[in-house]
DNA sequence: GATTGGATCGCCT
DNA sequence: GGCGATCCAATCG
């Protein structure tokens, strides 16, 4: 069981120790989850990268309020992203799901995703939100209570994390805040 | 009130 | 490797 203070870590540490965790959404179509395998920090008013970096907005509510709530956002016109909100209530700290591996309801989300490839199913932010079923409307949900978004830990796995910069923004480029499994063949990029 | 750009993806060449 | 899709919300005036 995960428990209030992880999420109170320092937040390149929260981001590390996600790797390996399930992330489970339970929807009438059916249970779907993946193991976490690439996450990237984003340290609020310390980070010109993040949605917080200014002050809470009405879109960063949710990034400013409690440690393990879901910070959910609209992005592109067209795609949602899902976060994971740390440090104390008022920093704007959170960390961003960038890709799962599949575990459970492969069938659902391949019918969510239209595609048939495991790999092509949850290996980016916003694929993952579409096999998972995650919209908008997920945003604050606390991953400690909810009924429908849940943060389960993994049985003890073995493997390495890589670490480089983050990817697709265009302020703070060299800071080494984005996370991987090694190994993994289920991350958005290598 | 209008403008602009974005923590992406998939299809095109 | 490049670009268009598509729309919310932050920012500016």
């Amino acid at each position: 069981m995960i428990e209030r203070d992880f999420f109170l870590q320092p937040t390149t540490e929260v981001a590390k120790q996600l790797l390996g965790l399930e992330l489970i959404s339970q929807t009438p179509e059916g249970l779907t989850s993946g193991r976490i395998v690439e996450t990237e920090a984003y340290l609020g008013s310390d980070d010109p990268a993040a949605h917080s970096f200014r002050g809470p907005t009405s879109r960063t509510q949710t990034m400013f309020g409690e440690p393990g709530h879901a910070y959910v956002y609209f992005i592109y016109g067209m795609y949602t992203c899902i976060n994971v909100v740390c440090g104390p209530v008022g920093t704007g700290h959170a960390v961003l799901i960038r890709a799962l591996e599949p575990l459970e309801g492969v069938e659902v989300m391949r019918h969510r995703r239209g595609r048939e490839k495991l790999i092509d199913l949850c290996s980016g932010p916003g694929k993952l939100t579409i096999a998972l079923g995650i919209s908008l409307d997920d945003d604050g949900r606390d991953l400690l209570t909810d009924k429908k978004l849940q943060l389960r830990s993994a049985e003890e796995l073995n493997f390495k994390i890589a670490t480089s910069a983050r990817i697709g923004i265009t302020k703070a480029t060299d800071l080494p805040y984005r996370f991987y499994i090694k190994e993994s063949e289920f991350v958005s990029r290598v």
